[in-house]
DNA sequence: TATGAATGAGTCTTCATTCAT
DNA sequence: AATGAATGAAGACTCATTCAT
């Protein structure tokens, strides 16, 4: 049950996060990589797709990349630190309100699957393609990033702030809907980025019902 | 930011809804395609794989199945038919009640990602890549399940039942929550899969920020 | 300080011992890769190169063959196999005498190298090729098959047959005079096979100071 | 045949003889080469290997060396000059005495294959390797060698002093037995290399039934 | 209905070598 | 003299699929 054409989110050009420090070869094979692999899958992109599309014999991304599957860990390494980056930041900036601070989490969250609409589909549909090693950094880091929004519910419904059904459930279902967004938004849809992560905040409070009747109010 | 194993899920044998005409060795051959194109993927599974994950030889496979894409075909078919099918019954059964029909929705849609957690990744993962022609059906039904939550939403919000802040988000991240429950959910966690189902329509509930206190209570 | 047309040995043909249970294509595979691998070595032979020597496609061979290394371990393996069962079988009907046995084993290590010259080639160029668990099979024969000549010089020694100015240096120039056969010899030398084996065995009493006159004289 | 760890000789460095006129780079080039030809072969052996075990690029390797090849071919012309001049310097000191001869000649084989076993591997194995023009030069050289020795043979015989069972077959094991020693001969073993060259002469003289005993004392 | 052998295109990757710097 | 990037051919091997049996 997800929406509009799968393929909305492609005419964003395929980005990298500025933690990818690549210039140059590197980084065309990096965001001729992202694309792809956001498009066809990983085992659906071959050396030879991925060397032709950004003019290039297979053999050069081997002078910049030992492997496939490195490439790959390279972009799911970016992605999930990019991401965890980006909501410990806005976590660190909101002050010690539980409310204040589970509208910074979303909002990050929502921007960047709004900003790195690819990233985010290699990063959630390609991590366990990895090998375990090379898996291992982007689970870790996946696992501290929950554990940042469960800590925040769980505070903020300490301190009366939310009343959630189920804790895990209600985490589960945050993330779910930002994860999601690659998958439908387009800017063209009328919806600005900014917009779209104000109204999942909305959404995370209301689903958290949220005791602050002006925090929740559209 | 989802959580848990990603391969919670996994433990729960890769099952076929009953709209899956099939019985022995095609029968065996759809369960295997099911369960491995769900773990690995598509273009990450070969017919050498699924053939002998069922102990047979990749020629036998296609005295069954005409290709791999067909096998891949006739899951996704039936993966959509079949949640199609279970959310327009319940959808029927709920009554004029617009909350009641948001209700049976929410929970079907919710049910079919417990009930075939395989089947879902496969079926979403996957749709796009069939060739045109065979995921033409699919998408068809994939807008009409849309469709329908749309529908229901715009009905109840018209009769001020619901005040979502944006309709189409909030279809979508109903979408979403369900969509995501075979990446973290296993009964082992302690919440029955009707468990689950209610907590997700108190959910969704809360995002449309239904009006009728007593309609939320379980 | 080898002699004649390195080539010499290739116009006999590529030639299994009986202790190679194939036949069809996978012994045509054998004897071609037997031939090229003793002609270019094993590096020097691409599965190319030796599939089309064959009229086969490359990935025919792996219908047979679950490697290139694979290959090459079958044919080392048959060849350490049956050059340790000539020997110790030519051991086993040579009685009790030191002379009479080093004159049996002498013979079957001459005789293997005119017979299956290629695979002598191979066995003794590429065992080191092999990854150390293919490897072992063949290093354990050839130490056994070492350790009896030593055996039986020693032996010969102590019963006062043998003068040998150093038993290891011996036991090696014996093997070694074997194994170079491949290299040079042809019959169309005018030598035949079993001449060979006899002034081998004439060269190694001799090297051995045997005080039988009568068994040493030409 | 053969014994002792393939690779007992491997801890005796890469060395080259005096007519290889290069030093700084390219002398390291030759020296690297030659252990890992020695080692691996030259098939087995990739410029990337090369140049990274001398800590070089692969391009720096083109600067010195016209081409893979060609550094086989430096290495091999240099061991079969310094073994054809070793051997014929050898004669020339011997004086006209076949005994004298044969010693000096077997001597000088020995010694050069204690002395330079991973370039006696190199040119006994990889001869083939190169293309006709470039075997050429050490086939010619090789066949001069083998004559010397065969005329050494054939002047003694003659003069009564050999009785050689067969003459080529001894000259062939004559070369064998020198031939085999990087294979198995360590230092390390107890055997010095003076010893080992004075074992070999013995051996020689014994397969060529000399007929003066105190020609055969060491 | 299933097999085993085969195909030919395709997989990822490495090769020796070149060239601008 | 050496580098780093690139090339194009070739490396071993796997792919989905076919077909005679």
């Amino acid at each position: 049950m997800n929406d509009r054409s799968e393929t909305a989110a492609r005419k964003i050009e395929a980005r990298l996060p500025p933690n990818v420090a690549a210039d140059g070869v590197r980084r065309r094979i990096l965001e001729g990589a992202l694309r792809l692999f956001a498009t066809r899958g990983f085992h659906g992109t071959s050396m030879r797709d991925l060397a032709s599309s950004i003019e290039l014999q297979p053999s050069a991304v081997y002078v910049h990349f030992a492997s496939k599957e490195h490439l790959l860990a390279e972009l799911v390494r970016a992605g999930h630190e990019a991401h965890h980056e980006e909501i410990r930041t806005a976590l660190l900036e909101a002050g010690a309100d539980p409310v204040a601070q589970l509208r910074a989490l979303v909002r990050a969250h929502a921007r960047m699957h709004t900003r790195y609409p690819d990233l985010a589909i290699v990063v959630n549909t390609e991590l366990e393609t990895l090998s375990p090693e090379l898996a291992a950094p982007g689970l870790a880091l996946r696992k501290q990033s929950v554990a940042l929004l469960v800590a925040v519910i769980e505070r903020g419904t300490a301190m009366g702030c939310f009343s959630p059904p189920n804790t895990s459930v209600v985490a589960a279902a945050i993330g779910a809907i930002g994860l999601r967004i690659p998958h439908w938004y387009s800017p063209e849809l009328g919806i600005s980025p900014d917009d779209l992560a104000e109204i999942h905040v909305q959404l995370a409070l209301r689903m958290l019902g949220t005791h602050l009747a002006k925090d929740t109010a559209p």
